[in-house]
RNA sequence: GGUCCCAUCGUCUAUCGGUUAGGACACAUGGUUUUCAUCCAUGAAAGAGGGGUUCGAUUCCCCUUGGGACCGCCA
């Protein structure tokens, strides 16, 4: 059996992370069906669409590398497709126009709402060979929908959906300016894809139950349908773009990277036992509709911060390097080139305390930049005996010719004895000088990453 | 308000009638260490409530409660 499916969003705003995550499910599973992947970008809104946001979405899923299939398909080329089977329904007595005014209709949602009941169209023009045609109003075309009788979808994630027909409205297929709507566009164009699996967010679950009534107005084969349940804010709301750390960009500024965050959108709301970590082919096996929950879940930053923690540290250096070096040149100052080799060296050990790329630029900054500064608060501990403890450092330093961990121990050994004090006493000034900061890497690790004249030349200037 | 849906630690989740209700993140404590981290160990932490069905319910059914989605000539 095919499998083809497609991520269809709309370019009115830059994708966000429920988004990506829809993509990521539909790529997975396409994978895994050795099927095909589709993306769509649905730009019939002409107001809202913009050009930015649509490369914005193809970028941001190139970085996640959830490639498609072929060109990005643009929804509006096909419009008047779209046009000619609003025409054909009409014909086929599916549809028909409505020539209600707006204010007409505004009126009616009005007295609803005072009412306390719920507004649905009154189907006025549905079989209104009697009325008098306005002249001066332009129809909407209406599908003719159900009037009677319930509708069952069978959802690969939410199992058995029934709703009855009665609660579905005769929905506008083509607007006054008879260009198309969403429920026509997205429908014939999934069936001119040939998409054999529609898997798109819950909030999606009563289209389905309307483009279905299409689908067999058309007498076309009828996809499958699988709702995935939405990603809530932390307030336990359907996310918007509005909340913050929502959109992709939001996660690869703080120096998340793809492997993790995939890793992390995979496991939220799906699961596999008791496994957290995925790799990208176990994802592709793994994956399936069964395992998707039916409960929304919540974003939880924590977490992602901790699986892309795992990540930096299961990531080779040189990988590593590249990553950090197209963070730092999409939001940082630029490296200076003879750095980048010290940078690449200490890979190995900067990873091991870093949560993100950030993280791992901010403990870098000793060996980036030119100049260290030592806060106010730590130059304070530099007393005679620190830099009396320096001053021998920088004498024994000098006679190493080969610097190896091997070759710096014995001397951190003797002062400890020299000076009668624990390793402490002569690691805290040494990384305060060369570092700026009590904080930082191991102290070999600081020494042996730096160049031999940049250790003298710190440590000097504090003596 | 109407329609539909959901419900296990704070969070993501495991359990597909019988478990001391498991794991992960976060949190707390202790240990290793060279500071900060890492790492290791330990701990605290959950079946919303009420009815059924059953020898036995977190698991199946109903009600209540709570939460969510949808209700556009947006997608």
């Amino acid at each position: 059996m095919s499998f083809n499916c497609r991520f269809a969003p709309s370019p009115t705003g830059p994708l966000h992370i429920g988004g990506v995550r829809t993509a990521l499910f539909n790529w997975l599973l396409a994978k895994k069906n050795k099927g095909k992947y589709f993306l769509r970008i649905e730009d019939t809104d002409k107001e809202r669409s913009k050009e930015e946001f649509k490369k914005q979405i193809i970028s941001s899923l190139a970085w996640l590398g959830i490639e498609h299939e072929g060109e990005e398909y643009i929804q509006s080329k096909n419009i008047s497709k779209h046009v000619t089977v609003a025409e054909d329904l009409i014909k086929k007595g599916f549809a028909y126009a409505c020539y209600c005014s707006e204010e007409e209709i505004n009126e009616q949602k009005e007295k609803c709402k005072k009412q306390g009941i719920p507004y649905v169209y009154n189907r006025k023009w549905r079989d209104a060979k009697d009325l008098q045609i306005p002249k001066d109003i332009q129809p909407v075309i209406r599908f003719k929908s159900k009037i009677s009788g319930n509708t069952i979808i069978k959802d690969l994630v939410q199992g058995e959906r029934n709703i009855s027909n009665s609660t579905i409205e005769d929905f506008v297929i083509l607007r006054k300016d008879k260009s198309p709507t969403y429920q026509l566009s997205a429908t014939v164009d999934d069936h001119e894809m040939k998409i054999t699996h529609v898997i798109r967010g819950d909030d999606h679950m009563i289209n389905s139950f309307k483009q279905k009534q299409i689908y067999d107005a058309m007498g076309w084969e009828v996809p499958k349908f699988a709702h995935i349940p939405l990603i809530h804010s932390e307030k336990g709301k359907k996310l918007s773009k509005r909340d913050n750390a929502s959109t992709i960009n939001d996660y690869i500024k703080i120096g998340i990277i793809p492997e993790a965050l995939r890793n992390y959108l995979l496991r939220l709301g799906w699961s596999y036992k008791d496994k957290e970590i995925f790799n990208l082919k176990e994802s592709i096996d793994l994956f399936d509709f069964q395992g998707i929950g039916k409960s929304p879940s919540k974003l939880d930053m924590s977490r992602i911060l901790s699986i892309n923690e795992t990540y930096l540290k299961m990531t080779e250096d040189k990988t590593l390097f590249n990553f950090l070096k197209e963070y730092v040149s999409n939001f940082k100052e630029p490296i200076d080139k003879a750095k980048e080799t010290i940078l690449m060296k200490s890979m190995k050990f900067l990873k091991n305390k870093a949560k993100t790329l950030e993280d791992i630029w901010e403990n870098a900054q000793y060996i980036i930049k030119e100049k260290i500064v030592i806060n106010s608060e730590d130059i304070k501990l530099i007393d005679d005996l620190s830099k009396k403890i320096i001053r021998d450092f920088v004498t024994e330093y000098e006679k190493i010719s080969s610097l190896t961990r091997e070759a710096l121990e014995p001397v951190i050994k003797s002062l400890i004895e020299k000076h009668k004090t624990n390793f402490k006493g002569v690691g805290q000034p040494l990384r305060i000088a060369l570092v700026g900061s009590k904080f930082g890497p191991g102290l070999y690790d600081v020494i042996l990453s730096l160049d031999k004249e940049e250790v003298l030349k710190r440590l000097k200037l504090i003596i």
